[in-house]
Parts: structure tokens; sequence; C-alpha cells
RNA sequence: GCCGAUGUAGCUCAGUUGGUCAGAGCAGCUGAUUUGUAAUCUGCAGGUCGGGGGUUCGAAUCCCUUCAUCGGCUCCA
């Protein structure tokens, strides 16, 4: 006998080797039916697969994000198999669960392609399939047997995954005709899959490296319930009334045209209206704690941006540099702020009684983006960022950056934005060469971020990799109508730039002192901003924010008393209670 | 940039297999009416069917090319 604990922590014995499937079968058959996996021992597997030790046992029904990747990862087999059968010689790649639904990368061969009206008759192919009841069987192989087994399929792809994979810890699921590698878990059968839509397809890169082979890959959800299927499909279709582009063009907000070129948004009076709104709002904010306002031009010299060692990253991705027409001297539009700003820091001297020297800016900036890359507002070539550097002690650095935080979700709330996510982007330790600096001040800036943002019991999630060059940052992530995440405000920290513009400051020794600088953008830009702002309010903005004659609608009574304090702020009236104003306790008086 | 798709009046869209297929609704303008609040009715105007080239007796409809857009991938200082 082994003992099973259940989460609410009451103990069952059961006989050895006893699945998790007749567990919920022994509690009420009705459980057996909505369960699709079961975490045991931490650890998500089939229902199917059995328990051989005393174990805790969680079972996991649709509502849990394991039951529905369980769901979903299935559907995606399901998928495969009527593409194989369909499609013979296909080539598989990977088919994972995703946040809503599943996809599958395949390659249908040289010169062939999958259209999106065929997606009905996989649909269809997949529905006669499931309809079989067919059981998802696990089967675990040696390496060598499984290369064998995908060799002699031809499926090149398998096998590179295999060739990666230890040997011992690779298994098997069959369902049916179709055999794939697969960790696993899946549910029983194909049984539960009642609903079945494919969404669209699109290309992939081969393990997501442009230097590889483009495979197809096709997205598709699937449910339990055709209702719960109807259900997304209506929102999808909701979702999409909200798209800023469309709320763009019918309030006269912004447009774009092909002849003046992609990706350079063009501010209409309304949207102009709005966007200057927020930026005085902005402004006055700024002002309150703190910044000082400056402007610096829309281009700079080429040796600018080598000395902060953009060009070199990003030189080759940029708009290229001009030449004037006699001095032979070349100039970049400007991609970014900060070199800019150091160089005003660099223009007077500092004590360090002056820091934290706070400057910002409203500065347009020029960014090649790859032409499949533009986006509506959210990705363009040309847009405003709501820039500002701190120039800081070390000893300030971390309340500093607090401040910071504090910022975005005064902001935020300023503007109804309430969901929103954070992210620590650190430094991916594998692959050093592609960040500058050294490793002490990494360290130092990652270690201020973590803990910053830990002391502000801000709820964030870690991701390696996704640094600046120059240092790490806290990104904060807003969803767009149809659940794409965009990075709004950014608070970034930097040791990097500093030493390569010298920066410095006279310290209390009367010696000179390396600032630590902190980037950051609290709309992020203006364009994103506005158009996720769009996207989360459906077009309808807060009294103060509402160009004229655009919907005003306060979404709760409670943030229209928060709307209307903002509005009093505009009017100069003295209600600044509502900023927590930290300048005072750590910046510069003004 | 890559894969797939789309591109018809300001907007939303019809246009079957190439031959009265250049249309409708809304918006706009005109006039009338007034049962008032996204009013009703009369009339008008709006497009060389994204651009260019080709096939054909004939193309919005087929082919090529180019531009732009959409969904992804890659990228995102």
């Amino acid at each position: 006998m082994i003992n099973i604990t259940f989460p609410d922590g009451s103990v069952k014995q059961y006989n050895d080797g006893i699945t998790s499937i007749e567990i919920a079968e022994q509690i009420s058959p009705r459980l057996a039916k909505e369960v699709y996996a079961a975490t045991v021992n931490g650890e998500v597997i089939d229902l199917t697969r059995p328990i051989n030790s005393d174990a805790t046992l969680k079972l996991h029904k649709w509502d849990d994000v394991e039951g529905k990747h369980a769901f979903w990862h299935s559907s995606a087999h399901l998928l495969a198999e009527a593409l194989e059968s369909l499609y013979p010689g296909i080539k598989f790649g990977i088919g994972p669960a995703i946040e809503n639904g599943f996809y599958y990368d395949v390659d249908p061969g040289e010169g062939k392609a999958i259209t999106d009206n065929e997606l009905v008759v996989i649909e269809n192919r997949m529905k006669e399939l499931a309809a079989k009841n067919l059981a998802f069987i696990r089967r675990e192989v040696s390496k060598e047997a499984a290369i064998a087994l995908f060799s002699k399929k031809g499926d090149q792809y398998k096998v590179e995954l295999i060739g990666e994979l230890e040997d011992g810890t690779i298994s098997l699921y069959t369902q049916g005709s179709f055999t794939d590698l697969c960790r696993g878990p899946h549910l029983s059968s194909t049984e539960p899959i009642k609903a079945i839509k494919l969404l669209n397809v699109a290309g992939a890169y081969w393990r997501g490296n442009e230097k590889n082979r483009m495979l197809t890959r096709i997205y598709g959800i699937t449910y339990p319930k055709q209702k719960l299927l109807d259900d997304y499909l209506l929102f999808l279709e909701e979702a999409r009334k909200r798209d800023h582009r469309r709320i763009g063009k019918e309030l006269e907000l912004f447009t774009f045209s092909p002849r003046v070129g992609m990706g350079l948004p063009l501010w209409m009076p309304r949207g102009a209206e709005l966007r200057q709104n927020l930026i005085n709002f902005m402004t006055k904010v700024l002002k309150k704690r703190g910044y000082a306002i400056v402007a610096t031009p829309h281009i700079g010299d080429v040796n600018l941006y080598k000395t902060s060692g953009h060009y070199e990253k990003y030189g080759k991705d940029s708009f290229q540099p001009m030449s004037t027409p006699q001095e032979g001297e070349q100039f970049m539009l400007k991609p970014m702020n900060c070199p800019h700003h150091c160089e005003i820091f660099n223009a007077t001297p500092h004590s360090y009684r002056d820091l934290p020297y706070r400057m910002a800016e409203f500065g347009t900036v020029y960014r090649y983006e790859q032409s499949g890359e533009l986006h509506g507002l959210t990705r363009v070539r040309s847009f405003t960022q709501d820039d500002a550097h701190h120039f800081c002690r070390p000893d300030q650095l971390k309340e500093e950056f607090k401040s910071i935080i504090d910022l975005v979700q005064f902001i935020f709330k300023a503007v109804n934005l309430s969901e929103f996510t954070a992210q620590i982007s650190l430094r991916d330790n594998e692959n050093k060469e592609k960040y500058i600096g050294s490793d002490e001040n990494w360290e130092k800036a990652e270690k201020a971020i973590i803990e910053a943002a830990e002391e502000k019991k801000l709820e964030t999630t870690v991701v390696l990799g996704e640094a600046a060059f120059y240092g790490p940052k806290l990104d904060f992530m807003v969803k767009d109508a149809i659940g794409r995440k965009w990075q709004l405000g950014t608070i970034q920290v930097d040791y990097n730039l500093p030493e390569r513009f010298d920066l410095t400051y006279n310290g209390s020794d009367n010696q000179k002192h390396r600032p630590v600088m902190i980037h950051r953008a609290i709309f992020g830009s203006m364009e994103r901003f506005i158009a996720v702002l769009i996207e989360n309010t459906s077009g309808k903005f807060p009294l103060w924010l509402a160009p004229e004659k655009a919907v005003v609608l306060p979404i709760s009574e409670k943030f229209n008393d928060y709307a209307l304090k903002i509005l009093d702020f505009l009017n100069n009236s003295d209600i600044c209670t509502l900023i927590d104003d930290r300048s005072e306790k750590i910046g510069k008086k003004i």
C-alpha cells in the first residue's frame, strides 16, 4: 500500500501501482471524466501512469493550466496525425501547447505549402480521428531506438531533437497510427476533444533561428465543449473591434500613408490632442518629482553612437548615416536619447549633493524595423519616448529605482491601466559576449533591480537573456485586445554609459566619482502606450485625457474620483497628495 | 527580411465559372418634412476595382511584378 496526500492535506491509502485516473474514479466517476492530468510529487504526468510510492497528488481539470496544457498538447498530436494522413511524407518539428491552444511546426516538403483554406479539411480529419477515442499510449525507448525509428520515417527534425536528449529520458506517445517524440503528459485518449478549430497558418523558423529552414506553423485551439469554443471565437471577434488600428481610424486619431513611408505614424488633430494631454500630464508629474526637462536634436554625429557602443551593436540595423555635402561629416537619425543626455550631464560639473540628477525628454527616435515587424502604433519606425535618465550615486541607486516603480504604478493607475505584469530581464550568462561591461557591474545592477522589485513587493517574472546590451532592466508589460504582451514602461540600470562618456561627480572626499545611470520610460513610447491604452479601454478615455468629442466614460466611480483629482492637479490647484512624492525625501529640491 | 493571406467609393462590404460588374448600406452634399434627439423622405456626387506589365476579341475577375496591409517567425537599443 502507498499513501497519497491530496492538496487539502488529507491522506489516503491505495494499492501500489494505482493510477491517478483510478484514484479519480474512486473519488467520483464524474471527476474522472473531468480530469486531464495529474501532478504527482511535483511532476505533471499522465493520468494512466502508475504511482509506485508515497506521493502527493493533485488532479488537474480544465480549469488548471496543467489540465489545459495536457488537453492542448494532445490536440497538437491529433493535428499531427491528421496532417500525416492528409500529407504523406510531411515532416514534423515541434508541437507544444501555448497560452491559448497549441501549434505544430511542420515541413510539408520542398515547394509545397499548406494554406488557410486547407485548414477546414485538416480540422474535419481531426474531428474524425478524435471521435475514434484513440488512447494515447506512452512508451519509453532508448536513444538508439528512437533515432532509428525517426530516421526510418525520415523525420530529420525529430532526429535532431533526439540527438540532444539524454539516453534514458526518451518517451514516445502513440495514438492511432501516429507516434511522436514527446515528454508528455497527455490525455488518456482523444475522447474529451470535442470542439476543434484551426486558427491560422504562419511561417516559423526551425528552432527559432532565422538561418534555418522556415517551417509551416499551424495554430489551433480545442475545447471539451462546443460552447467554450464558440465563446472563445466570439471573444476574438469582440477583441478585433477594440483593435487600436480600427478605433484609431474611427476616432480619427492617427493614420499612415505609404507616401510618407511605412511605420511612420501621422497624428491627426484629435490623436495629437490625446497625445499632448498625456505629455502635459506627465510633464507636470515629472516637474513635481524633480526632473529637469531637456531637449536634444533628432540627429547626432556617428561618433556619438560609436562612443556609446550603440553603433557597434545596432549600426548595421539602423537607418544608415547621412553625409553632409562638404565637410565629410556623418550623422545618424537618433535611435535613442541616452548619449545626448550624457553629454548634457557632462556639460556642467556635479557635486554629490546635487545627485540624483533626473533628466527627461519627450524624445522622438528613429529605428529601422524590418518591414514585417511593423504593427499599427505598437511597432513603428518613428516614435516618441517619454525618456529620462537618472544620474545618481551608487548608494542612491536602489531608492531611485524604487521611486520609479512608484511612478510607473501611479501613471498606470492614472489612465486606469490596472492589468500589467512586471518582468525582470537579466543577462544570459551563457552568451556574455552579447553584452558590454564588467561582470562585477552587471552583478551589482542585477542585484539592485531584484532587490528594489522585492522591496516594492512587485510581482515579477525573471527572464534570462532579455537584458539590454548595457544593463539589466525591469519592464512593465500590458496585453493588447487579443492578449499579445507589449512592453510599455522600462527601468534599466546602466554602469556602462557613464564609463564610456566618462561621467563624473565630485564626492564628499573631493575626488571624482562615477555616477550610476538609470534609463527609464513610463509610457515607453507615446505611440505604443496610446495603442495599448485604446485596446484596453475600447477607445473610451478618462475625462482629463480625452480629446474633444471623444467618448468619455469613467470606468468606475472609484476611478472617476481619481480622474477628477488628476484634473484638479492639471488645473494647478494644489492637490498633489495623490502623488507619492518621494522627490523631497530623496531628490534634490526644486 | 522570411512564410502565408489580403488590397473594389471616406467607412463596412456585394460582385457566381473573365463578357451591361463598376454596385449596396452608412458617411457627405441638396431639397422637403417635422411624428425631437444614431430622425424620415427626394435628389446629387464619390472608384481608371492599390500601382505597373502581360494573356485575351474582352479582366475587378487569369498570369507576372511592385507597393501597402493582416496573421505569425526572426528582431526589438
